[in-house]
DNA sequence: GCTAAGACTTGGAATAATCTTG
DNA sequence: CAAGATTATTCCAAGTCTTAGC
């Protein structure tokens, strides 16, 4: 029991990053019900068009009606023009047509990190070799000796003629695009077309997988139309395979939503071609199932930290029990905070920690199921996820009143709002790497408010002097002459404030990734909220794609919504 | 109960499209 | 008006969580 126990405060602080009591739960679960009742509001409204319903949910039956062209097929290798040597110690050398679409890959990569990585070299000309024919087989022995650097320049050259286009020939192809997306890129779902999220099957290459991966450089293979099971309705035109290809199978499951998939060779895992992600709701640390050891890098979730993850301090900077972690958390992006928790829990993690291993699970007894199967026990249909969410919104939201000052100017406003999701991202630690052109855009900036000061020291000087000059003459023209220039010196102090403020902005964000809080885990009507309270234009916030994503809650949320 | 397979969802990097600016 | 910077979109790997099979 105790372990129990242990768990459940631990639980409370380690999991959510904030307090579970009962006033949160009770929010949590009206708003868990309302987004529920939205989301199928919206759906319904979506694909059938007419008014909202409620939600009658024969059970696990996702469609009634499923048609669709099949998945478009990536396109046929096209050998290397005669001209493009590939060359083995020093000689250059025909490859068969295989081992040559094999070599582009590489080739392609060349200035790419990846290849410098023993691990992906290794990888990759293991694969590689197992494609050649005997006689390649033979003279290729050793990666090292292999010479793809005019294949290499091929492909550069190649993709700065594409951008060098005429724009005619630029259109041109723009349109073949847009036919594809129009012959392949909708389905019928239940009498309505909808947009595919992708409906090409991914093309052969070397896979990259992201940190450590051990899979690295991989051959990633082509997919056939013979790899491939299409679902759709009994009923409806069955999708043509290209010719004198089959389907791998043809079937009716109208309990899925995926139109075609395929498995993988990498990690034997199953891709699908799916609907595009339309109008969904879609918590501060991720559960961490159990992976397959020396299968995929080495990251860790909650579930799975290990003793070597935490450090805990009884006392640090002032402040009493303090836990610091560290680990690789999803794609291999580092995770360190120091965070202070109750005594309980920090007496508790002591105890797990006891006669373990740095490399032993800190919850041995804890398993993702279980967390979650006692989440469910707090509360129906609470999952670690849907914590993650909570968290997120209700940071926006008591962010948004903290940071936001009804006398400033748009500009400023704005700024507070990007610092409150801005809190959302480090809550989430999502995290990106300095852009590259960070330092230099900066410095532009830099630039630009320093011509800004300089034109307003001009400006005042020029008032001054209007204004001695109006007190010598009193006529009206110099008079509406000191109002000019004060009108110019305004407008001149308030461009050089918003540039401040972007500047400030830009800074602040170095290194934080604002898209995904904004896209995928707030509730937009705080955002929108927001917008009408305080007299910001929700198109300084939401951009085209997302206005369209968000329209329902444009539409419904007034200035007093409370999330 | 446990593991494995299957079905979705998430999320940063790569790429494409668009905007700015010298 | 091209080059460079910025922003939007696409891509697909890597998670979560449910279900199937023992």
């Amino acid at each position: 029991m105790r372990i129990n126990i242990g768990n459940r405060l631990w639980l409370k602080k380690v999991v959510s990053g904030m307090w579970y009591d009962t006033k949160s739960s009770h929010l949590l679960n009206t708003w868990r019900r309302q987004c529920f009742w939205l989301v199928t509001a919206q759906r319904r409204k979506g694909s059938a068009g007419s008014r909202w319903q409620e939600e009658k949910s024969e059970d696990g039956v996702k469609w009634k009606q499923l048609e669709h062209k099949g998945p478009y097929f990536a396109p046929l290798y096209e050998p290397l023009p005669d001209e493009v040597h590939f060359y083995y110690d020093g000689k250059a050398m025909k490859l068969s047509l295989a081992t040559e679409e094999i070599a582009t890959f590489y080739g392609k990569m060349l200035d790419h990190e990846y290849t410098t990585k023993e691990v992906f070299q290794n990888n990759f000309f293991n694969d590689w070799r197992k494609e050649m024919t005997v006689e390649e087989k033979k003279i290729i022995k050793h990666l090292n000796k292999c010479d793809f650097t005019e294949i290499h320049k091929y492909f550069v050259d190649k993709n700065e003629a594409r951008k060098a286009l005429p724009k005619e020939e630029k259109q041109k192809l723009k349109e073949e695009a847009e036919r594809l997306q129009e012959a392949f890129g909708y389905c019928i779902l239940d009498g309505h077309r909808e947009k595919i999220g992708n409906f090409k099957t991914e093309p052969p290459g070397l896979f990259r997988g992201r940190g450590d991966h051990p899979k690295m450089g991989m051959l990633k293979k082509r997919i056939m139309p013979e790899d491939v099971i299409i679902n759709c309705s009994r009923d409806s035109k069955i999708p043509e395979p290209p010719p004198g290809h089959k389907w791998k199978e043809v079937r009716f499951d109208n309990t899925v939503t995926w139109l075609a998939s395929w498995t993988e060779n990498i990690q034997n895992s199953i891709k699908y071609i799916m609907l595009n992600p339309s109008s969904k709701l879609k918590l501060a640390l991720r559960a961490g199932n159990e992976k397959e050891e020396g299968e995929t890098a080495d990251t860790v979730g909650c579930c799975s930290l290990r003793v070597e993850h935490i450090q805990l301090h009884r006392e640090l900077d002032g402040q009493e029990h303090i836990v610091e972690f560290d680990f690789l958390g999803k794609d291999s992006i580092r995770y360190y905070n120091k965070v202070p928790v109750e005594k309980p829990v920090f007496k508790n993690l002591q105890l797990f920690m006891e006669n373990k291993d740095p490399g032993d699970e800190l919850f041995d007894r804890l398993t993702t199921s279980t967390l979650n199967k006692h989440l469910q026990d707090l509360m129906d249909g609470l999952t670690a996820k849907v914590f993650r969410t909570y968290n997120a919104s209700i940071t926006l939201q008591e962010q948004l009143k903290v940071l936001t000052n009804a006398e400033d100017n748009v500009a400023a406003k704005i700024l507070s709002y990007n610092r409150a999701n801005r809190a959302v991202a480090i809550l989430c630690n999502h995290q990106r790497a300095t852009p590259k052109t960070f330092e230099k855009s900066m410095q532009n900036l830099q630039t630009k408010i320093d011509a800004k000061k300089e034109q307003l020291a001009v400006a005042k000087q020029e008032l001054k002097r209007a204004k001695a000059d109006a007190k010598v003459r009193k006529s009206v023209k110099s008079k509406s002459n000191v109002d000019k220039k004060k009108k110019l010196l305004a407008k001149l102090e308030e461009q050089l404030m918003r540039l401040c403020t972007q500047a400030t902005d830009k800074e602040e964000n170095k290194q934080v990734a604002l898209g995904t809080s904004k896209l995928n885990y707030l509730d937009p009507r705080i955002s929108i909220a927001w917008c009408k309270k305080f007299g910001v234009p929700v198109e300084k916030i939401y951009n085209k794609t997302q206005r369209e994503k968000f329209a329902w809650a444009i539409d419904m949320a007034d200035e007093e919504f409370e999330f």
